[in-house]
DNA sequence: CGCGCTGTCTAGATCGTTCTAGTAGAGTGG
DNA sequence: CCACTCTACTAGAACGATCTAGACAGCGCG
């Protein structure tokens, strides 16, 4: 295990000073173009790559973004992995920090910032806006929207999300819709409000909750309330996400109800669940890649000392979970 | 957004060196008790926490791990949540980096070592070890043993987790049971070898892999040949893992084939979709803690220049997925 | 020829730590 | 009173990069 070549013997092996292998690495003005061969010639021969503590704790602007994620995030892997693209096309490199049951919120931050990281990416924090903001980097709070004037905030447009899932069924033909919220979780008001505002004062909501039991439980309320009113009832559901949507279709099709043909169901996160190939779950989805992209964008203005709160309006996902209600002239005729 | 104290701003507010300072912080001999708690108000007035950049620049052991892991990897997010307080625990800090479709395993690497770890864990290596082996600084490969000297590993004995269903479903009463492996995934011929092995000659492995709908396929053919001989048909399934699990419980009970009653089913590493409240899936645990105790102790040996190969036991989480035969006293008896 | 300019290159300070070598002062023993 | 050890502390050189200031050559221009 040789010791790793550093800037000084690089610029030995290519009879130049450090100074000007520093220039070549970042390819800063200054070095001809002959020199920036042999000094790269020089670098591949001693397998020399720069070091990234030294770099960082020399120039100012470290250019070193910190993320921190939940590992059991739904959508957080699939955010991380277009954050990398997105940071890398910013000129930002990337650390991660992972919370969880097992490590808090305020330890990965705090070893982010030890780091060196210029400014943090948090996905749907724990920590009160307050807290962020008394940082002493900049915070982009990335899924959960802010109000505070310090911190900057990235979300999906919830109240679009539930319109497009609406007006999917409204335009199959659905008449009776219900939504089947996520209780006390994470976005469950924001959809919960936006949904009520599309269908005024006769919008049904029943409570459930973001996992696949509480799912379950919803349905049996909503398979009771079916049997009392088999005219009335609904016939498309919208389900807080795709976990709780699963239980839910579980127990419609365990009860002989099914989906889509008796009632349609529609999930939320377009999660790797709503893909399964038994599952087909037309779902909401939050675009990663645009999600990326306006999260380092507001980072590199956080830093610039402007707080931006933007909003990215999500797509619907289509598949095998929804169609036109039994009745429509649609499914009859053919 | 005012600077970030250094050494020196607490050596000046405490009166003293910025030598002692750091003999305070790293809490090595050579400062008396009064000094020490003098350093620490001044450094807690002023908000001060050591730069790892210039710490990990200074000092040759680093006491940094990188982790490479896919974002999507099955069992990953467990077992780097684990990974954490092994790591702390034996005085290592940890820095993450995510591979995927987005970003190659040799990024995920190089920027890793940019940032100067010591040693690498590689969570399912898609490198071949002798690459691993050439890198500037010692690899543990996990979850995927190596034979190679210089690459030490970590993963899982899968035979034993084989063994703990196979032994499960005999126990229970099973005579015929069947395999559906994982076709050309990693850990599928292992688990294949390891069924064979436990079974002998009449064995019966159907080729799947690892995805729900290879599940649904394989199930197919085992529902046809179920149709062929009732009697002679397997009673017990042992699935590659919980995906496919997931595919093949569906299409049997869709066929209206009963799960356990009429044929038991073994997921394998009882991820979150073999706890999902309506699958209730028996799965083959792979322990995180273990393995990221045994992964961490492999690194502080490889640092030392020796080598470690581990496999870890598994256990075996029993859900409802599975039961005594139909058949069997235990059931018709009661 | 002298002057400024541009392009290429270098010396040396610097970032915030750790580490090595050493100093001052107190205590001990002969 | 000197030599010695021990404890508490400090000055200054690393670490490996970046950055500032300036040197030197070659060129065009008056």
């Amino acid at each position: 295990m040789a010791k790793r070549p550093t800037m000084a013997d690089v610029a030995a092996e290519a009879g130049v000073s450090r100074a000007l292998v520093s220039i070549v690495f970042r390819n800063a003005a200054g070095a001809s173009e002959a020199t920036r061969e042999r000094v790269f010639a020089a670098a591949g021969r001693l397998g020399y790559r720069p070091d990234a503590r030294a770099r960082l704790l020399r120039s100012s602007r470290s250019g070193l973004l910190g993320v921190v994620f939940a590992l059991d995030g739904a959508f957080h892997a699939e955010l991380v992995e277009a954050v990398y693209p997105a940071a890398a096309a910013a000129g930002f490199d990337l650390a991660l920090s992972a919370r969880g049951p097992r490590r808090t919120e305020a330890e990965a931050l705090g070893s982010l910032l030890d780091l060196g990281a210029e400014a943090l990416l948090v996905l749907a924090p724990d920590t009160a806006a307050e807290e962020l903001a008394a940082l002493p980097v900049p915070v982009v709070s990335v899924l959960e929207s802010q109000e505070h004037d310090a911190v900057a905030s990235v979300a999906t447009d919830e109240a679009a999300g539930i319109g497009l899932a609406v007006a999917h069924l409204r335009g199959l033909g659905h008449a009776r819709l219900v939504h089947l919220d996520g209780g006390a979780a994470v976005g469950s008001a924001a959809r919960r409000a936006a949904f009520r505002a599309l269908e005024g004062g006769g919008a049904v909501v029943v409570p459930a909750g973001p996992t696949d039991s509480a799912g379950m439980a919803a349905a049996a309320i909503l398979l009771r309330e079916r049997e009392g009113s088999p005219d009335g009832a609904p016939t498309a559901a919208v389900v807080f996400n795709d976990e709780a949507a699963l239980g839910v279709v579980h127990v419609l099709r365990s009860a002989g109800v099914r989906v889509p043909e008796d009632l349609s169901v529609v999930g939320y996160d377009d999660s790797r669940l709503a893909a399964l190939a038994h599952i087909q779950l037309t779902s909401v989805r939050q675009d990663p890649d645009a999600l990326a992209a306006a999260t380092v964008h507001a980072a590199a203005e956080a830093l610039a000392g402007r707080h931006e709160h933007v909003l990215v309006p999500p797509s619907l996902t289509v598949r095998a979970s929804t169609a036109p209600p039994a009745g429509s002239p649609s499914t009859t005729v053919r």
